[in-house]
DNA sequence: TCCTAGTTACGTACGCCGTACGTAGTGCGC
DNA sequence: GCGCACTACGTACGGCGTACGTAACTAGGA
């Protein structure tokens, strides 16, 4: 029996290939693309080990030889995605850059609306993630700053992003486990809010509503998040 | 048969007492109190119906009578433990208002380390929630924006907040789910790390590590981060 | 005042889940 | 060519969310 579980080990210094028995059936990254093409198709919950078994066309058990436990499997999914960033020659102009940098972010999560909710500090230094932060990294050479500060910053965008997608895509995410259709819960949820608002305990939100600036552009916000946040980078420098 | 589930609800616009049967044995709030004393102490997985339930003294199945849906749960928990934030008189600082919105969110989340995991906007307008948002706005009043500006800035605080705490929180709580300890955990990862960058693939990484400036203090990232949100908005005032 | 309809309480059961364990077959290193 | 570490995978256990059915109860309308 392999490193079945019990003892403390990471996906990523285990061998794919173990030289003794026979051939393993599938690499790793094919079992990475069955369980995000499950994730895409049906959401992260359906992601189960049967499930990604069945899509591989192997007894549910025998995943076990590869993945020694469905944490890692996650962990697997996340590298995998995060593989399909361009990495480009830095510009020389770090804000273009990391702005750039994000949109990328954003659209990949889009891409894998369930990407949000797996993505942990813990999974930050799998080799894509961790191609990825060197390009970062590489990005804010220019930014004269210390490599502490440079790796807050990576965190700080990252985080707004992850911030922002999550909320984009709450509503649409959570309808997938729900009985209803997400137009239904919408206006289920925005009556309750109105008629807690037309109660007038909530002066200031009765007004921010009551601006009404037609539909609200999610791109714009975000950007303009983005820009703050850098704005923020900028004027400290690299003082701290 | 009640509002069993099977069509759009929001738990806030059932009445707690339905008038014609039994009184209830138990209160909306003394259900979130248990749910919450499991989730604390065990953890947020822990939180089943059952479990709830067996909190309660009472059977599984009459839990569904107070909640249609597990998430429910999930939303009343989000909603006492929002109940704890404490609201105080504006002070006429704005900045200095939302920095301590900011640190009572942290510790609020550090006291109830599954509170990241369950914060979604969805879960934004129960009562409590409405409460917490009208005192942000409260704090923003000397900040001369828009509302949606004042939205935004509240939106993105209350982002960086669940950010850098579930990062503080990341491996003590996924340590939780595993059959090792926390140490062991972090000391198998560092060393993969330690071994990915000695391999030279990422030299800027190295640097950063080597750079070494003895341990983070993790409160000292936070409210740096804080402050570069906050100049960031200052920097853009009233405008967009 | 009594009837009844809607509520509460909750046991049982179904179909999922992660995964421990045991067995059989396979092919590399010695 | 022998043995052993590996692969493959069926079975089974304990847990989950929750649909459904039944019995007890109580407030409203007659």
């Amino acid at each position: 029996m392999a490193g079945r579980a019990a003892e403390p080990h990471v996906i990523w210094a285990r061998p794919e290939r173990a030289g003794r028995g026979p051939r393993p059936a599938y690499t790793r990254d094919e079992i990475a693309a069955a369980a995000v093409r499950i994730a895409d198709a049906e959401g992260l919950d359906a992601v189960s080990m049967r499930h990604v078994a069945a899509e591989l066309g192997c007894g549910t058990m025998s995943l076990y030889n590869y993945v020694p436990r469905k944490e890692d499997l996650h962990e697997l999914m996340v590298d995998a995605v995060s593989g399909e960033h361009e990495l480009w020659e830095p510009s020389g102009d770090w804000r273009a850059d990391m702005l750039r940098v994000a949109h990328q972010t954003r659209a990949l999560m889009h891409r894998h609306p369930w990407l949000p909710r797996l993505m942990s500090p813990v999974y930050g230094f799998s080799p894509n993630a961790l191609r990825y932060l060197e390009h970062c990294l590489a990005c804010l050479d220019p930014f004269e700053a210390s490599y502490g500060t440079k790796l807050e910053l990576v965190a700080m965008v990252n985080g707004v992003v992850t911030t922002y997608v999550s909320n984009e895509l709450a509503t649409t995410e959570r309808t997938r486990s729900l009985p209803w259709s997400q137009e239904q819960e919408d206006a289920v949820r925005i009556a309750y809010l109105g008629s807690r608002i037309a109660s007038g305990a909530y002066p200031r939100m009765a007004a921010a509503f009551a601006e009404d600036s037609g539909p609200i552009d999610l791109e714009a916000v975000f950007r303009r998040a983005l820009t703050r946040v850098l704005d923020g980078f900028e004027r400290t420098g690299g003082s701290a």
